[in-house]
Order: C-alpha cells, then sequence, then structure tokens
DNA sequence: ACAACGAATGTAACCAGTTACACAGGTTGT
DNA sequence: ACAACCTGTGTAACTGGTTACATTCGTTGT
C-alpha cells in the first residue's frame, strides 16, 4: 500500500512533493500550462493524474475573491413561469461562466429571509428574488451584507434595489379592459394569496376602480391548475353572477377553464376567460386561453445581464419596465 | 473619512484590529457567542456592523472542507416532472442545510460534461444526473474526481454509480398491456428524441415484443406540448392506422390531446390515448388522461438523502428501483 | 496563604490554493 | 568576453477564516 494512507483528497503540496517540483509549479500546470517546460507539465500532470488530485473550489475562491454562483428565490418551481424565468437566468448566467443556486421559499417571506442568509452562507455573488416585498431580516441582510440584489416580477423605480419586471397592475388592468369593452361587467376574480405576494396585490389593486359599474367577485386559491379547477368549483357552487372570470395567472386559468368544461360549462359561450402569464399551454388549449403575456424569458436574462455587470464591473443596475401585451385567443366574447 | 479607503469587504482581522482584540476572539463571536464575555460581544458586534463584515464563505468552506452544495443536471427545467423533482431535492437537501446548483443540458451530452466540470469547478459536493448514458468526459470527471454522483429516472443495479429510478421498459409495457388488454394492436408512438436519452429508449425498448401482432408507428417530436400537438399532426396527416396513441411522456400526451381535440377528434372515442409521468394536468384534461404514474418527488428525495448519506457519512449508497403504478382515467376505452 | 480551577482572551499554526519576486542556467547581442 | 535577456523553477508571503494551545486573571477550597 502507498505511504499516504489515502484517507483524504491530495492537496497541491502533496502533489508538488510527489512530483519533485514545487508547489508553484503545480499550481502553474493547472493554471497556465503554457509556461511549464513540456517534460515537467507530463510529469506533474501525471501525479496529479494518479493522486486523483482536484483543486479545492474554496482555496481558488479564496484568492480570486470570487465563488461564481448566483443565488434565485423563488416562490416555486412547480409553475412553469418560474420555471422559464430560471430557465433563462440559468443559460444567461451560464455564458458568464456563472452558476444558479435555487431556492424555493413556498411564499413565505420568513423563508425567504432563512434561504437568502443561506444563500450568503454559501457565498452567493448576488440575489435574485421576485418582488419588493420582504421580511425585514431579507432587507437586512441585503442592507448588511451590500451583495448586489435584484427584484424581479415587479417593476418599481423606487424601490431600494434595482426592479426588473412588469407593471402588473397595468397588466391585469389590461385584462380587464378588454373584457369591459366586450361587454362584460359582471366579472369574478381568480387569484393567488395575496397576503405575502406584491405581484398578486398589484395585479389586484389594478382591478379596482377601472370603471365603477364592474362587479368583481373575488376567489382566493392555490395557485396550481387543481386550485383554479377547484375556484370555478366555488364560484359555480356559489352561483356567483358573472359572464367572465379574470385569472391573475396561467396556471389558475388553465384549471378554470378544465374545471368550467368539466362542469360542462362552454366557453367562451358560456362565459369568457382570460389569464395573465401566457403560458405556452395557454395557446394550445380549446379554446386557445386570452391571456396577458408576460416575456419572463426576457426577464430572465434581463436580470441575469444586470447581476453580470453589477458583480463583475460594479454596473449598478437601473431598473427596467418589461412591457407587456394582451394576446387575444378563443376564450373571450363580446356579449350584449 | 475612515482611514480605510473602504474600497474593498472588511476582513476578520480588520474587525479584530478596529475593536481591540484578537481574530480568535472575534471568530468566536460569530461560532460561539456564549464562551465570549457580554461586554466584548457587545464590542465586536458593533464593529462586525458598521463595518459591513460577512464572513467569506470561501474561507469557511477550506477550513470546514464542505461548501454545502449539491449540483444537479437536467436537461430542462422546462417540464414539470423535472421541475418537481428539482423542489423535492431542494427541499430535502435544505433540511441539511445544502443548496441545491441547478445546471441544464438542454439534452446534450457534451453539454452535460462541460456543466458538470463547473459543478466541480464551484466546490458541488455531490452530482445528480439523469440516466446512465454519458459523455466519456462525464464519466472520467467523476472517476478522476471521485466526487459522489448519483443518477436518477433510471434504475440499473449493474450500473458503476448508484441509481435511484425507474425501470423505464416496464413503465411503457405497463401502458401498452393495458391497451393491449383492451383490443388495440395498432398503436402509434409519440416519444421524444431518443438520440442521448437513455429513459427513452428504454421506454421505446419496452414496447417492442411485447406481442407480435401489435403494430407500431413512431413519431418523434420535442418533449413539448406544441411537440406533441405536432406529432398527432403528422400522424393523422400520414393518416396512419391506429386506434390508440401511447406517449412516453404526458407533456407529449398533454399536447397530443389538445392537438387531437383541435382536429375535431374525440378522445377516447375517436382514439385512445395514454402517457407515462402521471403530471396533474393529467388529472384535469377532459377527458383525464390514463398515464403511469412516476413518484417523482419521492425520487428527489431519495436522491437527496442519498446524496446527504454519502457526503456526510460516507455511505455508498444502494441503486433503488422505484415502483410505477397504471392510473386509469377517462382516455382510454376498450374496442371490439 | 497557596494550590487548583475556570473563565476569557491571545498567539500562532493550520486549511489549500495563488502569485510576486528571486534566482539559476542558457542564449543572444555587440 | 561580458552584459542583457529569456526561460523555467523555487521560496515565501499572501488570501480569510478556524482552532489547539498558552496565558492571564479571578475565584474557590482547605
Amino acid at each position: 500500500m502507498p505511504e499516504e494512507l489515502n484517507k483524504k483528497r491530495a492537496n497541491l503540496r502533496d502533489v508538488a512533493r510527489t512530483a519533485g517540483v514545487s508547489v508553484a509549479t503545480v499550481s502553474r500546470v493547472l493554471n497556465s500550462p503554457d509556461v511549464v517546460s513540456e517534460d515537467t507539465r507530463r510529469k506533474v500532470q501525471s501525479v496529479i493524474d494518479c493522486l486523483h488530485f482536484v483543486p479545492s473550489a474554496a482555496a481558488r475562491a479564496i484568492n480570486s475573491g470570487r465563488t461564481r454562483v448566483v443565488g434565485a428565490l423563488v416562490s416555486t418551481l412547480d409553475n412553469a413561469i418560474f420555471a422559464k424565468f430560471l430557465a433563462a437566468l440559468e443559460q444567461e448566467l451560464d455564458k458568464s461562466g456563472l452558476s444558479l443556486v435555487v431556492a424555493t421559499t413556498e411564499g413565505d417571506l420568513e423563508t425567504e429571509a432563512e434561504k437568502a442568509q443561506r444563500l450568503v452562507d454559501i457565498g452567493a455573488e448576488a440575489l435574485i428574488v421576485s418582488g419588493i416585498t420582504h421580511n425585514p431580516a431579507f432587507d437586512a441582510l441585503v442592507a448588511r451584507t451590500r451583495l448586489p440584489a435584484i427584484a424581479t416580477s415587479y417593476y418599481d423605480k423606487d424601490y431600494a434595489l434595482p426592479t426588473i419586471g412588469y407593471d402588473n397592475a397595468a397588466a391585469s388592468r389590461m385584462a380587464l379592459q378588454f373584457l369591459y369593452d366586450a361587454g362584460h361587467r359582471q366579472i369574478a376574480v381568480i387569484h393567488g394569496p395575496a397576503e405575502n405576494n406584491d405581484r398578486t396585490r398589484a395585479r389586484l389593486a389594478g382591478l379596482e376602480a377601472l370603471a365603477p359599474d364592474i362587479e368583481h367577485h373575488r376567489f382566493e386559491t392555490d395557485i396550481t391548475l387543481a386550485g383554479g379547477a377547484l375556484a370555478v368549483q366555488n364560484l359555480l357552487a356559489a352561483k356567483t353572477a358573472c359572464t367572465a372570470v379574470l385569472c391573475t395567472s396561467d396556471v389558475l386559468a388553465l384549471g378554470a377553464l378544465l374545471g368550467l368544461q368539466r362542469r360542462g360549462l362552454t366557453v367562451p359561450t358560456d362565459i369568457s376567460l382570460v389569464g395573465i402569464d401566457d403560458l405556452p399551454a395557454s395557446s394550445l388549449t380549446l379554446p386557445g386561453i386570452t391571456s396577458v403575456h408576460l416575456p419572463v424569458a426576457r426577464m430572465g436574462r434581463m436580470a441575469a445581464e444586470a447581476a453580470i455587470q453589477w458583480i463583475e464591473h460594479d454596473v449598478f443596475p437601473e431598473s427596467k419596465l418589461i412591457e407587456v401585451e394582451l394576446i387575444v385567443r378563443g376564450s373571450t366574447r363580446e356579449i350584449a
């Protein structure tokens, strides 16, 4: 057996000793092989191979001051809108050699703060979060660490952090205006938990006071297909008078569509339906769902770019408003 | 202005000097505050606050030998089955104080190997991948680094790495057997790219040679709703003789259902449809989609547990076969 | 009154790399 | 023939924490 009780990973010094060179030479073989002579390089490389030497990421990070990791906090992965956002974020970060750590919060602000702390603990170089409403502990963490942090999905040029996102109130207003112009006056609104979610709150607020003759009925539910389906069940069970259903997210709208169809109702003949998000599924259902398109992949790329600029060039990003657009499909119709 | 040109982050020594104590004391204030006197602790804490001191994750990692990061390689986030897997994985890892880095491969084995290297570079303590077919560079990386690596979604007790997953061939056979028993003999199969995906290949292989009187017609497409819808279009355009469609993943089945309905066909009257995955959406469509349930959240938790045992207690995990189950819904019917 | 002990703190050696600088040896220029 | 230079390598001082061990001081025991 070898003299070393190969109990643990070999380090640079082990390699240097075994190869009969200095640590500097081994380091050079790893980082600038061209300045090392052919012979030495091969010798060192073979020792590296046979000792299974893997340079310690931590030791490198301590020298470079970089961990090359960015953290994202999202409420859930189980919604295509977040999945798409993270996918775009990861792709764009990857181009700059950055990796993405994903932490889910379940929509709980305390969990968000805890996970943010964990991201700091593993050395995240920047934080990407949703919205501008956070636990005081989160705000304190950002203030204390002075870590680059970017809020997404929500535009607010006055927020302490740069925001890259939509005018959520305008998005829901856009959907409502469309229904209004089509003659709808009695409208049911299906939305997710509003308590800790400023995006949802903004979308609900957008619906208020657009026109005084609109009658609202709100149904709060989980942001899942089943939640949307359940909400329409409740809505029908309560014999809510409405000619249209507005969902603050397309997952809810898809669930609502399925729920309505299961009850034997025809969309849009019996009832109109609009959503917000414009998921791929929304264009494929029968009928397609009229929805406000949120360019979430673009938002992901923009957030990544902003983070990169901030991290690597110390450029404090400007907040960016991302335009949204109503996509009219078959789920809505004009009424008398 | 302060003597320091607050050019960069304060370190432990800065804090110690400013507070007039030793570095050990500052370290104690951070890690075992109870052994430090009340006075000293408060003094040090105030210096920490006002210097915005944040301990370096890298320096801590170098001492503990732990980065507390686990990497996962998946082909995409844009499929609920992966999103659910990662969500469960993240949750379970979180319980042990581990963070999850997500890297997407777009189903490309070379990209997978590159991203695996990046995960090693940031110090991932373990790697979670899909399936057992990888780029040689990936295998070499795992061999060289001796990093804990676990293959999921695929069970193979003879593979070099522990596998935690299903018998994919059995899953598709289960779906086919059900159709066969219901009298179907002409079956169209819609599947994703098989080239780099051993899960898909295993599912296709499972379909072979079950019964000699079954007529197969294969349609390969992207694993997206649109891909599924497109495949049925092609299938119909080619006037393929079939009484049932078997999709190797539910995303395809959902897309196929929508595609069929758009063409005015009724499922299951005109054509039966089965899928594999059993996504939440599959139980909500009209009709619900008969599908082979894959307990993907459980798989995520099991993969996390295995990784944790391996990392923290050096326990080489056993491969685990996860049982699957056919869920019969309204998308299939018996034929003469 | 002096040993024994405990609490609070400091010193310095770690962890595993990178890199500025020094230096040896050979080559080229004049 | 000797300076100037270049190539390849080594030494040791960094990076920013943790921690074993030593030390100081005050309290308790007999």
